[in-house]
RNA sequence: GGCCCCGUAGCUCAACUGGAUAGAGCAGCUGACUUCUAAUCAGCAGGUUUCAGGUUCGAGUCCUGACGGGGUCACCA
């Protein structure tokens, strides 16, 4: 019975075969558009020239054709090439009657395939911001969709923890850390350590600064400024400046060395800080209430791609230049010579990538796997895809950049240079004040509990955040203004979760009522009713959309339109009140079922539902 | 400059992947609570889908070229 729009498809396909002895593949059929009184619509036009009939000859052949074969075909029209057709109001209640026999409805059969997605994957130096609230909430969502769409999914992310601007935190800290740590000074271990870079950055800012007035500056910028100004100069020097001269710079450099040759001092320190900022990151996605089954560390996997250097040096698919660096040559898909290991040994971004890659699939043998990572990287992944398949890996087949766009302030970029930067648990904070502020001033949740007022405030403020967030295409840069995030009216994630709640406390009052049982009496659907369960019908299909395009603001806009129809049919219908009963049964059973679809809808996004609001 | 992505109402976004008169929300204006929760509903107004060509019965959607915005072209990640 979920299938109406597949049937009517077939049987369209076979009217064409009795009629006209022509096999026609790409028949398009749609819900029919608003202005018409109708329920799908076939386009007939594509026909004409192979019939050489007029749309409106072949439209009424088919049409009675069709209307004769299959009972629940009431009525047809042709309009221009458009064969419209309307179904009986029955179909629609055997529609109903089977979307709630069907336990979790929506949930697709078991594919028989693991899929890794990899998102959030942060740089252990300081705290989340709102592009990884961006990335966190589309890792998320999609884990949840494929799921449904039924994948065996595993969540992962890799967490940048080495590097030199690990290091940075570290030394500052060690110079200026007095020994403080998060808890004396009471703040959260990912702000703690992202103070301490930010320290060292001012730090070397002043030691630069002072530099630039010695006599060597003096003599490097006149020997090579090229009509540059002073300023602009010592910009562009910084780097050279940093690897060259700077005393935090060598200390920096120093402490790499140190731990890249498991010096235990610098070791311990390391574990230490790490810890603090993986402390904080952990209750960070507490509070966005999302979670990573396995986390891959790059100070853990970062060697291990070189063994897959050997191999493919061995099977000519790497090869080597004079200077000890290793290369593959993806000129054949356009991605031109990749490198994929210094000339030093060490490993580069690609290298881990390959290694992590592996590892993974050593720990859970997937099918495939996602990675949610900003558009910036699309080379990087096309090149890691290419270069994975010419190694000939099980896995490559299936391997998925889902690339989402910046996330903009009104304002413009952010930058972390001009404090621009929108801070992940102030963000969180904020909406969910926000939320509150607006229940204590309505009033309804004054019979409630502290703690579940403060429960019901979070699922509220963090509703209002996700859906702005996940209703935009993730390919699409989008603009985020924290004014209309924590907007609660009209298309947002608390509208939705309104419609939820005006069905739960009617059906807190149905039970009062004792109103219960089935009754199969009513027969005449009205509009709005029609509407939902055409909506309802459409869930499977949104799922499988949603998945196959790796498209969270698929369920998001679906969820809305579900909810503002739910709105809509609320208004115009009494659904309590009415004096047939088996009307009031059958708008129970259709809105309990619409409570459902919205709370699983919302499940797939994130976001959870409050019982009152 | 080469390559990639984006361009739809004042603003934020849709448009079932080529189908009928391009839809929502916000902001603005008007109306609906003694009635199942007004975080709601209805109405008005708002558009040469950046521009110019092309493909066809039919283009916001496909192709070409401009223009505008962003990204990327590191032995950074």
């Amino acid at each position: 019975m979920h299938h109406i729009s597949t049937k009517i498809k077939e049987l369209a396909q076979k009217a064409i075969l009795d009629c006209y002895q022509v096999k026609e593949n790409s028949l398009i059929i749609k819900p029919t558009s608003k202005e018409f009184d109708a329920d799908f619509t076939i386009v007939i036009f594509p026909l004409v020239k192979r019939l050489k009939k007029s749309p409106q000859e072949i439209g009424d052949t088919l049409g009675k054709y069709m209307l004769d074969r299959l009972e629940w075909i009431v009525d047809f029209k042709t309009i221009k090439g458009f064969l419209n057709i309307s179904l009986s109001d029955r179909i629609w209640f055997d529609v109903l009657d089977d979307i709630a026999d069907t336990p979790h409805f929506g949930q697709q059969k078991n594919k028989g395939e693991k899929l890794l997605v990899e998102y959030s994957s942060p740089n252990t130096n300081k705290p989340l911001h709102l592009g990884h609230i961006r990335n966190i909430l589309l890792g998320w969502s999609i884990s949840n969709i494929l799921e449904t769409a039924g994948y065996e999914v595993v969540r992962t992310q890799i967490i940048n923890d080495r590097g030199i601007a690990i290091c940075k935190s570290m030394i500052a800290w060690s110079l200026y850390g007095e020994n403080k740590t998060p808890k004396s000074q009471n703040i959260k271990g990912d702000l703690f350590v992202g103070n301490y870079y930010v320290l060292f950055d001012k730090k070397f800012n002043e030691e630069y600064a002072a530099w630039q007035k010695t006599n060597t500056a003096q003599i490097i910028f006149n020997n090579n400024s090229k009509k540059l100004t002073e300023e602009l100069f010592f910009k562009k020097y910084k780097n050279e400046y940093f690897n060259n001269y700077s005393q935090l710079g060598k200390l920096t450099r120093k402490m790499l060395q140190d731990w890249e040759n498991n010096d235990p001092d610098v070791l311990n320190l390391w574990k230490k800080m790490r810890s603090w900022v993986l402390e904080g990151f952990d209750e960070t996605l507490d509070a966005l209430n999302v979670s990573i089954d396995k986390d891959y560390f790059e100070s853990e996997t970062y060697l291990t791609g070189k063994s897959i250097v050997e191999e493919g040096l061995q099977k000519n698919i790497f090869y080597k230049k004079d200077d000890g660096s290793v290369w593959i040559d993806l000129e054949q898909n356009n991605l031109g010579q990749k490198i994929i290991l210094r000339s030093d040994g060490t490993s580069v971004y690609i290298t881990q990538d390959l290694g992590t890659a592996d590892l993974r699939y050593k720990d859970y043998k997937m099918d495939g796997m996602i990675y949610v990572v900003g558009n910036e990287q699309d080379y990087h992944f096309q090149a890691l895809f290419a270069t994975l398949k010419a190694l000939n890996r099980p896995y490559a087949d299936k391997l998925f950049h889902l690339s989402y766009g910046m996330v903009d302030l009104p304002s413009g970029k952010m930058k972390s240079r001009e404090g621009t930067v929108v801070d992940a648990d102030d963000l969180i904070k904020e909406v969910i004040e926000e939320a509150t502020q607006s229940t204590k001033e309505r009033g309804v949740l004054d019979d409630l509990s502290p703690k579940e007022i403060q429960d019901i405030n979070a699922k509220i403020g963090l509703a209002a955040l996700k859906f702005f967030i996940l209703k935009v295409q993730s390919k699409k840069r989008m603009v985020f203004d924290p004014k209309e995030s924590v907007d609660m009216q009209g298309q947002t994630g608390p509208y939705i979760q309104n419609a939820f709640v005006r069905i739960r406390s009617i059906q807190r009052k149905a039970n009062k009522m004792n109103l219960n049982g089935a009754d199969s009496k009513y027969s005449i659907l009205n509009v709005y009713e029609k509407n939902l369960i055409k909506l309802l019908l459409d869930y499977p299909h949104t799922i499988q959309i949603a998945s196959n395009t790796l498209e969270p603001s698929e369920i998001a806009n679906y969820a809305y339109n579900l909810a503002k129809a739910y709105h809509r049919f609320y208004h115009e219908v009494k659904i309590l009140s009415d004096p047939d009963r088996s009307a009031v049964l059958f708008r129970l059973k259709l809105s309990h079922q619409v409570s459902d679809v919205l709370k699983n809808a919302f499940y797939l996004l994130g976001i959870q539902m409050p019982q009152k609001m």
